[in-house]
DNA sequence: AACCCTGTCAACCGCCCATAT
DNA sequence: CATATGGGCGGTTGACAGGGT
């Protein structure tokens, strides 16, 4: 199918880094509004950038929500081992982080862990359904989105009602202080981490979740 | 001090999927 | 049913910083 670019690159759209002015004009606007329309917030909040721009700075930076800052030795331990199961749907993975986003979670995986793992041998887990090209394995991919987003949930009452650190699914990896021992121990029990079923339909929930 | 190399991360690009028309 | 559109995702790039020589 394909589609034409979002953006109309003919009107000298604004690129590359984002300034404070600009920040404060998405962050305001969106605060007052809601984002409503990304192709049109551009227009509205009066930046001269893509929607598509706005809304990659939103979710990956300005958003109240987002938790910056290094990832803990649980956080570690979850991201290898959803990675080992699903591949490389870092936003799935994200799902199961709230505060986090893909694309921090991406990059903390080709900056740090795949090094780590690498470095111990074990080289890339295979990924599970998330192979790229096979339609059946997106179709799953989406499901297990749900799931993964409604154990998030979960998690974050669990979290809340027990007062411990960690999520559900943290939890549910061998606990280890040495990071590199949990790694290890992270990729041989992939398949803990699923239990719950999900009988919502994945775009309902996913859009909950937005 | 200058240069090079490497690591990090924000941002962009192209594609896919779901929904609207 | 076919097509158009908007939103979202994963891969990749490029700027910058820090360390080493």
């Amino acid at each position: 199918m394909g589609r034409a670019p979002c953006c109309d690159r003919t009107k000298g759209l604004k690129k590359g880094p984002w300034t404070p002015k600009e920040d404060k004009l998405l962050v305001d606007y969106i605060q007052t509004n809601g984002h409503g329309s990304w192709r049109l917030l551009p227009k509205l909040a009066g930046l001269n950038r893509c929607g598509k721009s706005c809304r990659l700075r939103w979710t990956n930076y300005l958003r109240p929500d987002i938790k910056r800052g290094p990832f803990t030795s649980e956080e570690q331990k979850s991201i290898v081992q959803l990675h080992a199961i699903v591949g490389n749907k870092w936003s799935m993975i994200a799902a199961t982080f709230p505060g986090r986003t893909d694309n921090e979670i991406k990059n903390y995986w080709n900056t740090h862990l795949k090094k780590q793992l690498r470095r111990m041998g074990l080289d890339e887990p295979p990924p599970g359904p998330g192979r790229p090209g096979c339609p059946s394995a997106r179709h799953m991919a989406r499901w297990e989105t749900a799931r993964l987003e409604a154990e998030a949930r979960l998690s974050l009452l669990a979290t809340a009602a027990s007062s411990s650190s960690c999520g559900a699914i943290a939890a549910t990896s061998a606990s280890s202080s040495s990071s590199t021992v949990d790694l290890k121990t992270a990729c041989a029990r992939p398949a803990d981490i699923f239990s719950a079923p999900v009988e919502l339909g994945h775009r309902g929930l996913s859009s909950a979740a937005r």
